[in-house]
DNA sequence: GCCAAAAGTGGCAGAGACTGACAGATTAGA
DNA sequence: TCTAATCTGTCAGTCTCTGCCACTTTTGGC
C-alpha cells in the first residue's frame, strides 16, 4: 500500500464524501424550503452531524451549493495553458470551459437542481460572482500573453469576463426545467452571440 | 415655497441627506481601516445615529458602499429604450452607458473612494455584481427586441451582461490609482475588445 | 498488538449582522 | 394648535460564523 500513498489518503476519502454528503443534504432542503429558510443546525441534523463541523467543511452556508471554487478554475486555467498558442483566443476559451462541463465527476441531477437554487436566492448568486472573479484572476494573465497590441490587461479582463459571463448564463439556462439542450450546446450559442462576424 | 413642493418635500430631502452622510462616513472608514474591519456600530457612532438607523437605511453594510442599483438602472434602461431602434446594438448599449457616466449628480472623489474599497474587498465586488444582475433584468427585454433570428433570449442575455462586464471593468480600472484615462475613455476600449472585426 | 502523534469532532462562549416590536419624539398639514 | 404620519432609539431575539478546549478516532512506527 506504501507505494499508493498518496497525500492524504483514506482521510481524504473520507473527508471528501463527507463533505459531498453535506452538500447534498443542503441541496435537496434549500430546494424545498428555501435558502433562508433553512438554518445551519437543521443541515447539520439531517446529516447527522454538528453545526460546528458543517462550517468546518463550508466557510460559508452558501457554499455548500457552490462546491469548492479554486479547484475548478484551476482546472479550467490548465486547460487554456494546454491550448495551442496560435489558436484564437475564443476558441481556446470554449474549448476550456468545454472541458469543465466534459468532466466525469459531475453529478447531472443533483448539479442541475443546486444551479436551480442558486438561481432562486439573490446571496448565492452573489456567492457565485465571487468564484467567477477568483476565476477571472486565475485566467486574466493567460489570456494576456496571448494578446498583442495596446492595452492587452484591460482587453484581456474584458474577454476573460464575458466569457465568464457566457459561461454563467449557458448554466443558468440548461438549469431551467424547459430547456432541453445540452449545456455544452448553450454554451457554444452564447458564445457565437459575442462572435457576429465570425 | 409651496410651488417648489414635490412628492415626499422637505422629509425626502432630510432623508436623501442622512443616507448620503452615512454613506460617506461608511466609505471613509472602510477605505482607512478595511470593510471587514469596520461594524455597524462604529459607523453608527461615527454619523452620530443608532445602529438600528443605519440598518433602516442600507438593508445591508455593503448597501452602504454600493447605493442604490435600481435607479440607475432604469436610467440605463431608458437612456437605451431611447436610442435610434436601427442603430447597432452594441453602439446603443455604450451610449446609454456613457450617459450614465455623464450624469452630473456623481461625486468624482467620492465615487472613485467607493470603487476602490469595492475592489478590495470579494464581498462589495459580488454585492455589486448582483446590481449588474438587477440592471441585466431591465435591459434584457429591450436587448431581445432588437434582435432577429434564432436565440433572441439567449444572445440578448449574453450581449448583456457582456456589456455590463466591459462597464464594471471600465470603473474598476478608472478607480485605480495609477490610471489617468477617463472612464468614459476606458469604457470605449473596454467595448472595443469584444469586437475586433468592428 | 501497543503507543504516541495527528486529525477529526462536539460543545461552549462570543462577536457581529440583521429583524421585529414598541414607545417616545419630531414634523407635516388641516 | 391639534392630529396624524413619520422618524428614531431601545430592547430582545435569531442566525451565521469563529476561536477555544476537551474528547474520541485514526494513523504510523515499534
Amino acid at each position: 500500500m506504501s507505494d499508493f500513498t498518496r497525500p492524504g489518503g483514506t482521510r481524504a476519502i473520507a473527508r471528501d464524501a463527507v463533505r459531498a454528503r453535506i452538500s447534498e443534504v443542503a441541496v435537496d432542503l434549500f430546494d424545498e424550503h428555501g435558502f433562508d429558510n433553512v438554518t445551519v443546525e437543521q443541515i447539520a441534523a439531517a446529516v447527522g452531524v454538528s453545526p460546528r463541523s458543517v462550517h468546518r467543511y463550508f466557510p460559508a452556508k452558501e457554499d455548500t451549493v457552490i462546491g469548492d471554487p479554486a479547484g475548478w478554475g484551476e482546472h479550467v486555467r490548465d486547460q487554456l495553458v494546454a491550448r495551442p498558442s496560435d489558436e484564437p483566443i475564443w476558441d481556446a476559451l470554449l474549448a476550456s470551459y468545454e472541458a469543465l462541463l466534459a468532466t466525469p465527476g459531475r453529478n447531472e441531477t443533483q448539479g442541475k437542481k443546486a444551479m436551480r437554487v442558486l438561481g432562486t436566492t439573490p446571496a448565492l448568486r452573489a456567492r457565485n460572482l465571487e468564484k467567477h472573479l477568483l476565476w477571472a484572476r486565475m485566467l486574466t494573465p493567460v489570456v494576456t500573453e496571448r494578446l498583442d497590441g495596446d492595452d492587452r490587461t484591460l482587453r484581456a479582463e474584458t474577454i476573460v469576463q464575458a466569457s465568464l459571463a457566457c459561461f454563467d448564463i449557458a448554466l443558468t439556462t440548461w438549469a431551467e426545467a424547459n430547456s432541453s439542450d445540452s449545456a455544452l450546446e448553450l454554451l457554444r450559442r452564447s458564445f457565437g452571440a459575442l462572435q457576429p462576424t465570425a
